[in-house]
DNA sequence: CGAATTATCGACCAATTCATTCGAAGGCTT
DNA sequence: AAGCCTTCGAATGAATTGGTCGATAATTCG
């Protein structure tokens, strides 16, 4: 009912829950189905196929990223703050995004190439925010970096190592501690401590 | 190597957590057999078949649970506290025992009779302990209990109906709270507030 | 050593699961 | 009632998966 692009979105959000809970192959359409309190076959009518779900749910999530960075960035002032919620908030997001590497690293990674694309566009905004953020901290004497640029990919590179699912492994551990931790850490060498 | 029985025990480990995390019908025997870097034949010179691996992990789980339990209440002095750490381990501890459930409500339950054991003789012995706790705080007169044994049958029915996988669906809110918010309302009723 | 026992593995199988298709049909608008 | 939009059950073919079996290392023991 309603309007059908309106019921894309309804699947975008009830399959999201089951795809960042199980990943992408344990999670079937049945599932999806289900939660939505409709018959299989009737997804189709919205979709073309599971990994076309999947990938409008990647695309979602992603600017639903985006978009907590942009206010994370907005609501502080000082560039130091803004870094550092900015990594913060990033962080905390990985662990959400780690379910779905999950069951992608199961198998044929390269099928889903899309992945790819929505990165590289991700990385590149992501490089102008931190940059930015950088060059302001460095005019304002509040960063110690003489090349904003070199220093944003250092810490992009440095929240990439933290992607792979492998850090998220062990539950047990507070997470916050964790990423206060390496907050800690990557700060210490570039803050300026007159 | 070591010891068969010993080996039979990593692989309860290692299978249980693939389990806690997927439930039973999502987690496959590769990937408990990659888990343990070995053949998935290997794993059936161990266990007779996944169920009763299955069945080990549960079992295993609800030795933790009862140890965890026990130490709970002996680490603290006033018949208060003792419940109030025993109720609210015991509902921490839901949320693992939940995914288990997530899984098994999928189809057959009743295949697994074993789960029906096992909750028998520790629901038993629950109320047990819950039943002394009571009593002991009513001769203390800090709780207002005159049946001890009819009150830890409500306190423990009010326990089950947290179990219901439906309780944990929302992981947004912030469960710490609600259970605080639970055990204050269990509470209201059974504290003496003279 | 060499025989017996213990432990591991790859190949295979039958049953099941799963994504997807398709035709029928319900319901809504005109 | 005609034509669309939407839903669904049944069917299907390919892939997955729990489990088996015989071969064969690895280890123990006489």
């Amino acid at each position: 009912m309603i309007n059908k692009e309106e019921f894309r979105r309804k699947i975008i959000i009830s399959a999201g829950q089951i795809f960042s809970r199980y990943g992408f192959k344990k999670t079937t359409m049945d599932e999806i189905a289900k939660a939505l309190k409709m018959g299989k076959s009737s997804i189709y009518y919205y979709f073309e196929s599971k990994e076309n779900i999947f990938e409008a749910v990647v695309l979602h999530e992603a600017n639903i990223l985006r978009n907590e960075l942009t206010t994370a960035i907005k609501s502080v002032e000082s560039p130091l703050d803004k870094m550092k919620s900015y990594v913060f908030v990033r962080m905390k997001a990985f662990e959400k995004l780690s379910n779905y590497y999950n069951a992608i690293f199961d198998k044929n990674l390269d099928h889903f190439d899309f992945i790819e694309t929505i990165r590289e566009k991700y990385d590149r905004e992501e490089l102008a925010i931190l940059r930015l953020i950088l060059y302001d901290g460095a005019k304002k004497k509040v960063f110690n970096v003489t090349n904003s640029e070199y220093t944003a990919m250092a810490i992009q590179t440095t929240l990439k190592g933290l992607e792979v699912p492998l850090f998220w492994k062990k539950k047990e551990e507070h997470i916050e501690k964790r990423l206060n931790a390496i907050l800690d850490v990557l700060f210490y060498g570039i803050v300026n401590n007159h």
